[in-house]
DNA sequence: AATAGCCCCAACCGCCTACAA
DNA sequence: GTTGTAGGCGGTTGGGGCTAT
């Protein structure tokens, strides 16, 4: 629900009615907008700017409408499980948010584009890394991925205070509470059935046996147990398969231990760095309040 | 307590496409 | 085929809040 608690405001005056507002919108217009759609329904913006007595553009009152006040949509920190169908969602359409969100009910492409821009862009500038490289969408997949599939199968099968408390612990995956959860996502009804399996295959066809196949792809030779990363080595593997991480079985996701302290200014030459082991801090990964 | 710097996110901007006249 | 308009999309900006010093 809207939680604009701003008053009328100075500029709300009322002096000038030619003028159009701009910047942030205050409860009388959020009030107007609403007034109006409930009587005359969405759609022709221009219009409703007009009729609505709201000295707004057609695309303003469609974006608040749109992004702010429409009932359904969803206000808060995005889900792991949220978080997690937008980076693989990503790693398929690209920077296309509003058909990313479609796949995410009551979130807006607005949200999905900051949520990127600021956290998964955050930690590539951190890492000296540009996130249109094969390096980032390897960690992305293979490390990223696999973390919030975890954080997603601690909500039933691992407590996740235990694993706070203690870091060091091997965090072994429930494979299947991955499954179930892409069991339950729901494609937009919008898009043929085809298309879905075109365009992600393994997220909403899930096939085991062929993740088990092609698992061999990240095993212990892309991840290694109680190693750092070698950023160096993730560019000469093929691409993992999409979401075939999910099996870390064997691997020691902890001991993936990427340190901080090199992200920014002493790792300059991070992703293909083949001088030497590259660490980026666990917390700055998992830990921290990345994945909120 | 003050303040500088950083981060987040709502809103704007410009471009593109679809469609009607 | 051309033009005008509406709506949609992705990129960018700026203000407010938070944090570190």
């Amino acid at each position: 629900m809207p939680t604009n608690t701003k008053t009328l405001s100075s500029n709300y005056s009322g002096k000038d009615d030619s003028e159009l507002r701009r910047g942030q919108w205050i409860l009388e217009e959020d009030s107007l907008l609403i007034r109006y759609i409930e009587r005359h329904g969405e759609g022709q913006w221009n219009l409703l700017a007009k009729r609505s007595g709201l000295r707004r553009t057609g695309k303003s009152c469609r974006l608040r409408w749109l992004n702010y006040l429409k009932p359904d949509v969803k206000r808060g920190n995005l889900s792991p499980e949220e978080q997690l169908l937008i980076l693989d969602l990503h790693s398929k359409m690209g920077n296309r948010w509003s058909k990313i969100a479609r796949y995410l009910p009551g979130r807006t492409d607005n949200e999905i584009k900051n949520y990127w821009r600021t956290r998964v862009h955050k930690q590539a500038r951190h890492l000296n890394i540009d996130t249109k490289s094969r390096e980032f969408q390897n960690m992305i997949r293979c490390y990223w991925m696999p973390r919030l599939k975890q954080k997603i199968g601690g909500k039933t099968s691992i407590s996740s205070a235990v694993l706070n408390q203690n870091p060091t612990i091997s965090q072994p995956l429930e494979i299947n509470t991955f499954q179930h959860f892409t069991a339950t996502i729901s494609p937009p009804p919008q898009i043929l059935v085809q298309e879905e399996i075109n365009m992600s295959g393994t997220m909403y066809n899930l096939d085991v046996e062929k993740q088990n196949t092609e698992a061999d792809c990240c095993t212990s030779s892309f991840i290694f147990p109680s190693e750092p990363m070698d950023m160096s080595k993730t560019a000469q593997f093929p691409e993992c398969p999409p979401f075939y991480c999910g099996d870390n079985n064997g691997y020691d996701m902890v001991s993936f231990n990427l340190q901080e302290s090199v992200s920014a200014d002493s790792a300059p030459n991070f992703p293909g760095n083949s001088a030497g082991d590259c660490y980026v801090a666990e917390n700055n990964w998992f830990d921290s309040d990345f994945f909120m």
